[in-house]
RNA sequence: GGCGGAGUAGCUCAGCUGGUUAGAGCAGCGGAAUCAUAAUCCGCGUGUCGGGGGUUCAAGUCCCUCCUCCGCUACCA
């Protein structure tokens, strides 16, 4: 049996349409995913929508509709983005859905059962106007002995009736996971972040609200809903199967990799694992936050202007470009950029001129020099060997940087093969050998294509549509294109008759008076 | 305020436990080649490594200090 692997992405809240945050987190996750299966996993990929919350019942007053009604109209949209990316997952979790309320009231059960919830009152000042509520000390009287926020805000004394969990309680407990599990927070910087709030102090958490009824109904307490978080963080258990531990997908558990933006780290690698300690499920492997995207540096915001519809994104530069474009240019886990300029750049430098340039060389050589059939190489040269033994290396070092979530890496040292392959190929001049050494071109041309082989075999998880039809001009049978065949032993066969080549990453050229 | 991170070529960044003339990609300039999607290959960088001070035979690389930027600092998600 292979070994399992079960990675998902943070659910996303449908308030309103998707936009390219949530693209670039599908994208990045299903590559992860997609590595891993290629690399003879068993691979489990959820998705989904996080559809409670006082957000979606306060956007869908503002439009006169019911919660429901909302996450009805825009779930939809995400799970279309997450298609339209070419997304692998295996299952697509909507936290309104029947299984889930039975799976988070069954987690809630457990931590209730454990003595770690207690039903108390919340007490603050909250902000009606910032939908706030704020610590005693955030607070000050003004002249006219109006109490203010720190928005300048009035507030008032609330009293809200709440179960709390003990968080409190699980400090210790935490801490000592993050020492005994440095891996589970990533990337180093989000986990340095998390383990100084745990250490500075945990203060227990009100973990549900009667204030609005759009959630999950806590067991035996039909006021309260559960908050969000619980509801939420819960779905990578319901898509498993949980509360039933005889579901054929319960195995998964516990999931290898939490895929989130870097502001929900905190309640990933803290409230998670709490809650999980105290329902005695265990811990998730780990838990990475990615960086943001930014528009040529400024934040995406509906005011400013500057908001990509991923949807737009793909149907004009193509799903594959967009992928490869995110993944390449943003080191996962920081912050990045992209741009018209960029994007086109990376389609024609990288895609159109490096790669693509590269196969269609070789392969239109091929195929005008050697019958359209895999040629059939001589003795190898040292200058042969070295860009082989390059290509095929790439594998390991690929697999370490995909358990450290790097995927740029993985792209980098793909395209220094690229390079080395054209360098060699520049170098060897098959066309001059066509003439004064036939049989040596046609070494050179195995050894070209067999690089395009290797590089296609790992860019299938970023690129999949793209890298499967250089497979297919390579005429590599559908089942030869795992990891296990990124090596000599599984080398192009000379004689198999090839397709006549076509291009594959096409140059994007501006239309005419489009802007950036 | 507290904690953490970062300031290196026009741009984006590598530079681990201090040690030959500080690197890569992109952009720019010049050349070669013509198999190919006008793609490819070769050559070209005098950068105060944020400022100042210090330790050392030797410091982007350690210590001190100052400046600038960024992140975290709990109940919207």
């Amino acid at each position: 049996m292979s070994k399992r692997f079960y990675i998902t992405t943070a659910i996303s809240y449908p308030n309103g349409a998707p936009h390219i945050g949530h693209a670039y987190e599908a994208l990045a996750t299903d590559a992860l995913a997609r590595f891993k299966r290629l690399d003879g996993y068993d691979v489990r990929f959820l998705t989904g929508t996080d559809e409670h919350g006082q957000k979606m019942d306060k956007t869908a007053r503002e439009r006169g509709m019911t919660a429901s009604e909302l996450a009805d109209e825009n779930a939809p949209r995400f799970q279309a983005m997450v298609e339209m990316l070419g997304c692998s997952n295996d299952d697509f979790i909507r936290t309104t859905e029947e299984r889930h309320h039975a799976a988070s009231q069954a987690i809630w059960t457990r931590m209730m059962g454990a003595g770690d919830i207690y039903k108390d009152s919340y007490a603050g000042w909250y902000s009606v106007r910032d939908e706030a509520y704020y610590a005693d000390d955030e607070t000050h009287l003004n002249d006219d002995g109006v109490r203010l926020g720190p928005q300048g805000t009035p507030v008032e004394w609330v009293e809200e009736e709440s179960y709390f969990f003990r968080l409190s309680n699980f400090q210790d407990r935490l801490v000592k996971h993050y020492a005994d599990n440095p891996g589970f927070i990533g990337p180093d910087e989000r986990r340095n972040e998390v383990v100084k709030f745990v250490e500075s102090g945990l203060k227990d958490l009100s973990i549900s609200r009667t204030t609005f009824d759009w959630g999950i109904k806590v067991p035996g307490d039909d006021k309260h809903v559960m908050y969000v978080w619980v509801d939420a963080l819960t779905n990578y258990l319901t898509g498993l199967g949980f509360p039933d531990e005889t579901d054929p997908l319960w195995p998964f558990w516990p999931a290898d990799l939490h895929v989130i933006g870097k502001d929900i780290v905190r309640f990933h690698a803290v409230y998670w694992p709490a809650f999980l300690m105290s329902a005695n499920i265990p811990l998730p492997k780990r838990v990475f936050g990615h960086g943001f995207l930014f528009n040529k540096g400024e934040k995406m915001s509906k005011s400013v202007g500057n908001v990509i519809d991923p949807f737009t994104m793909v149907e004009h530069y193509g799903r594959d470009a967009v992928r490869y474009f995110f993944l390449r240019e943003v080191p996962f886990g920081r912050d990045g950029n992209y741009s018209h300029e960029g994007i086109v750049g990376r389609i024609n430098a990288d895609l159109a001129n490096d790669l693509g340039n590269l196969a269609q060389r070789s392969l239109s050589m091929i195929a005008k020099n050697c019958d359209g059939a895999v040629p059939s190489p001589g003795d190898l040269t040292q200058d042969d060997e070295a860009v082989l033994h390059a290509a095929y290396g790439l594998l390991d070092p690929a697999r370490k940087a995909i358990e450290a979530q790097e995927l740029h890496r993985v792209l980098t040292s793909c395209w220094a093969v690229i390079a080395d392959s054209n360098r060699y190929f520049a170098a060897q001049e098959p066309w001059a050998l066509k003439k004064t050494d036939p049989e040596r071109m046609r070494t050179v041309l195995w050894v070209t294509a067999e690089c395009i082989r290797a590089v296609a075999l790992l860019v299938q998880p970023v690129m999949p549509d793209s890298a499967a039809k250089l497979l297919d001009l390579l005429s590599v049978s559908p089942d030869a294109r795992s990891f296990a065949f990124l090596n000599r032993a599984a080398s192009l066969k000379p004689g198999v008759s090839l397709p006549k080549p076509q291009g594959v990453f096409p140059r994007y050229v501006d239309e005419e008076g489009e802007g950036a």
